[in-house]
DNA sequence: CGCCGCATTGAAATTAGTCAATACTCGTGG
DNA sequence: CCACGAGTATTGACTAATTTCAATGCGGCG
């Protein structure tokens, strides 16, 4: 019995990170998921295209339903990180900011749904549940950014990828592969390395057998216990 | 017209990090302080005692109202982040986890009120203003939290003390003193870095005319836009 | 006054970053 | 079908930043 609202894991299975998949704005009454399919614009992204940038107002939300975008954040001096990579089902700016936290660029070819923020603001008014849900999402989200933050405060550049790659693989599928759609820079800027490293250190994971690169964007895990104990620092 | 619900800030003015403070959990009418009041206990925390166990399940929430405690997540190996540091007004497990996020401990001696989390839940469920409050918190946090991801992913020692001092001094009410309550272990294990060089990050911001140290745990803000600058990277 | 814990400083070791060369992949055009 | 080229990825050699280990300094409290 949790406070403020029940942590509600929404739709997908095996989907922890910025959680929240297909489905998350259907509320039972199939003329509330008419309404919002009405208010929602199909946006389609091609690769580097910028969905929306930090700071402006955040006048709508978006769902990712095809490819993968990237919210980053970025120093003056041009310095960047990644936060967290959004895949389909993952919403974004589905929060109570004035404006937006982070720039969101697609990674590769992909497909959105814009739902204009007032829109949202109705039918979270009206349907207490799928408010409750996204107050859910909120939680999963800060527990995920508490998890990086330990990663990027403590952990060294094999942990760190070790962890990535489970926390990929959690968001897929299929159980021991992996597809990859970002570069190794989209990655190190996400783990707070250099692209070399990166790279340096899935060749060091590949040489002890504990993954396998059928290409360099699928990895194949062939010892999961392996990585778990590296990613864990156990 | 945010999405969700209103970001309100609460309370206390300079106060943005894990905000909210003393009167967030004030609702409008007068009965209700009151039952708040007869649901929380006072509670008496001697430096290093552990308020709550990462991990256990979250039966309470509490306030701090007196001291600093510091929220941390330990690696199996003993490696250990600080999260956030708790100051007065700041809310503790006001969320929909099942289980605590994080072992919170006193930095020095400190008071904190329990609150049972059913009364919580009970209380939100009939003031939606105060469920906004929190749900505003939990917006401020996640922000928070994107925010010192890129200060450890990709900031150096430097910036990221200067960082660390800059948000403190939001959070206090004289411009520009800050008390540090926490060891320069504790601010390392914050910041990402060891508490040497954290220890040599103060006396360079010293050397340069930056900051003045009082005492070890009374640091002067002497040029505050120098700060800035190094803080941003600027 | 002296001890204990924390903070600072110094020197050596280590990790990750930088710069530069080479290799791989995939799509295009001969 | 193969060669070429652009964009990534990998690898290597060197450098820089931070950590580690160790010694010294400082301050408060018994």
């Amino acid at each position: 019995m949790p406070a403020i609202a029940t942590h509600s894991r929404l739709a997908t299975p095996r989907s922890t990170a910025p959680a929240i998949v297909a489905g998350a704005l259907r509320t039972s009454a199939a003329e509330d998921t008419a309404t919002f399919d009405r208010v929602g614009t199909v946006i389609s992204m091609r690769r580097d295209q910028v969905l929306c940038f930090e700071g402006d107002p955040a006048r709508y939300c978006f769902k990712v339903v095809r490819g993968a975008m990237r919210g980053c954040r970025l120093l003056p001096d041009g310095r960047r990180h990644v936060m967290q990579f959004l895949l389909p089902g993952d919403l974004v700016a589905f929060d109570s900011q004035e404006s937006y936290r982070a720039t969101v660029e697609a990674v590769n070819d992909a497909t959105v749904i814009r739902y204009p923020r007032h829109a949202v603001d109705q039918l979270v008014q009206r349907h207490p549940r799928l408010g409750r849900s996204l107050l859910g999402k909120l939680c999963a989200d800060l527990c995920a950014a508490h998890v990086q933050m330990l990663l990027l405060g403590r952990k060294n550049a094999l942990e760190r990828l070790a962890s990535f790659l489970l926390a990929m693989s959690e968001r897929n599928d299929e159980d021991d592969r992996i597809e990859l759609p970002m570069t190794r820079s989209d990655i190190a800027d996400h783990l707070g390395l250099t692209m070399e490293t990166v790279s340096r250190s899935f060749t060091q994971l590949k040489a002890c057998g504990v993954i396998e690169l059928k290409a360099s964007s699928e990895v194949l895990i062939r010892r999961r216990e392996a990585l778990q104990d590296i990613a864990d620092a156990a």
